[in-house]
DNA sequence: GTCTATAAGGCGATAGAC
DNA sequence: GTCTATCGCCTTATAGAC
């Protein structure tokens, strides 16, 4: 017998459950901030309202993350995390790629918490001297220059009209989605942000009857 | 000899120029007040600061405005008004009204700090609970029946292609704007938002080939 | 019209007990 | 790993002198 199981109910608990519960704990402090910056913005969130909505003390929060900047910074990170994977794989498959981002924005209008907190910390994130100005920066330059590649592909295969510069395209396409969501932010009803985003996506497809 | 005139040099001056008087401090209070909020956001900014950079002291600031959210509210009505005057004519003359847009994407070229300004209050303004949501919401709306109807008739003078929708295109021109804004907020020498914007609009632009 | 002084409270972060 | 207590600072807004 272990020395583990000796110790009968009242042992620790092993090392990796110890800390799968923190992540846990880490996990959950990370979608509480997710919710607060999207109904205060980073600005206005204090870490006593984060904590208070995770049941733990503004300190308990801190012990976690050494500061409100590095809780942050881990919200963004996670997010471009998740991004990667979705963004990577809809380069590989062989569906059209206009498709594919009119089923994202169709995706982003089921989840408006999320878009609300990224959307607040992007306009924010526009002064210079923001936390997170340099990551968003980085960011736009990543998915200009994916999207970019992405477009190109779809243009060889006759997905897109041929005359369009792509560069220039993936600069109007992520303009589009950061802008149609902002108008959906402030009129959820008024604006149909999915039908106005593929209507505008029609508008860069190759003419069918064409070739 | 009017009874002011016999005062002398150390006579009050009149009322009319005390009241032009204080009207100029709070024009410089709100040119301030945009500039800090270009830089920091307004939940990032503080009255002090405001003060600071027009030499008055943070209690001086609050008598022309009664409150944080009454400077702020003051910003928005000031830019509301020069917008009123601005979009106003572009409907009057005769000019192709795709033009009077490019134009205007020009013009937001130079004016960079009062981009920000407005692109960060934007931003912060899509949570709910931020003082000028509402405010913005009604400028989303008010802007987006002013240009459908500009649009409505370009169209009529051909100057857009007729299977186009008006209310959608002025959402998505509207959505374009705001969107190439931030990017090149986050990187001038990278995006020429001009240019893409540019493109933009020659797809919508109907084809001087046909009729 | 602008100031100094101050009220009244919120903030992020740290120290140290358990 | 989480707490309580606390430091030191910054905030908006008001009261009252000049």
């Amino acid at each position: 017998m272990s020395a583990a199981a000796t110790a009968g109910p009242l042992a620790e608990p092993p090392a990796a459950r110890r800390r799968a519960e923190k992540n846990r704990t880490r996990e959950r402090i990370l979608d509480a901030a997710v919710v607060a910056f999207a109904e205060q913005g980073y600005e206005g969130t204090s870490l006593a309202t984060v904590a208070q909505s995770v049941g733990l003390s503004q300190p308990g929060v801190l012990h976690h993350f050494r500061s409100k900047r590095g809780l942050l910074m881990a919200v963004l990170e996670r997010r471009d995390q998740i991004d990667r994977i979705r963004f990577g794989m809809d380069s590989v498959d062989g569906r059209d790629v206009l498709d594919h981002l009119a089923d994202l924005m169709t995706h982003n209008a089921t989840v408006p918490g999320m878009v609300q907190s990224f959307s607040v910390l992007t306009g924010e994130s526009a002064a210079e001297n923001h936390t997170a100005h340099d990551h968003f920066t980085r960011r736009y330059a990543g998915l200009r220059s994916h999207f970019a590649k992405m477009l190109t592909g779809a243009q060889e295969r006759g997905e897109i009209r041929p005359e369009a510069d792509c560069a220039a395209a993936a600069t109007e396409i992520i303009a589009m989605m950061d802008g149609l969501q902002l108008q959906w932010l402030h009129a959820p009803q008024e604006v149909d942000m999915v039908t106005v985003f593929r209507s505008f996506l029609d508008r860069l497809r190759a003419d069918p009857n064409e070739t």
